[in-house]
DNA sequence: CCGGCATAGCTCAACCATCGACATATCTAA
DNA sequence: TTAGATATGTCGATGGTTGAGCTATGCCGG
């Protein structure tokens, strides 16, 4: 596709990520606010995300404790990782707005949530 | 990801097709015009995603012709796929508004293109 | 007249991120 | 005491994208 692109749930893991540093299980949690409690990430997708993520310098390690005897990681974003968010979102924008434009030019009508009432 | 979501490729396909049926090589161009030249789609991409939305029910054949001994398909947006569509660009806007918020939170601060200018 | 590029459609092996299932361990509330 | 939350991982399967290759015509410039 010539530009890079992230996949749905890596910009979930950054998006998690964008405000403040977090444990892999806090940022399950968080995406599942974010998106309203529609999307519960899967651990397998987290975890290797994560070790990606660290890879490509978008994230790092930000604190690590052991509770239990069990290492626990923060992360946070980089810098790379904020521009990479910002552009990524500046592109999700455009596409959306390109697609509206065009559905309009189509003559579709959306179906209205729960609003535009008749009464 | 419990919910559904296109990827990328997909979803510029089903945007080329929203305001006006196409055939394959002309949403290939379109694609491009739409990402202002800087997404070149692959063949690859492209058929195998067509065969993938026809059967899914997103698209459908709109007009076939042979031209020069060869068949060309025009496909265009179903129902469905207007609705698939409409419904991703909003998953995408709050996604996006999402994304915003967290960095400003952050303390992000977006690198401004060419306004907002000094002088 | 010939070479190259645009137009046009399609296949296929490789890649890689996600998925779904499994494994492990502690803490807490019913 | 048993189920569910907290917490971190691994691994094989799935599936959309990638990148390369194949075929063929029309057209424009040298």
């Amino acid at each position: 596709m010539t530009e890079r692109q992230l996949h749905e749930p890596t910009r979930l893991v950054l998006t998690a990520l964008a405000d403040a540093p977090r444990h892999g299980y806090a940022i399950l949690q968080e995406v599942l606010a974010i998106t309203d409690g529609r999307t519960r990430m899967l651990t397998g997708t987290l975890y290797t995300a994560l070790d990606r993520l660290l890879q490509q310098g978008l994230i790092r390690v930000d604190h690590e404790e052991v509770v239990n005897g069990r290492l626990r990681r923060s992360f946070a974003l980089t810098e790379q990782g904020q521009e990479t968010l910002a552009g990524e979102l500046r592109r999700l924008r455009a596409g959306a707005d390109e697609a509206e434009r065009r559905l309009a030019l189509g003559g579709f009508r959306p179906a209205l949530g729960l609003n535009g009432g008749t009464a």
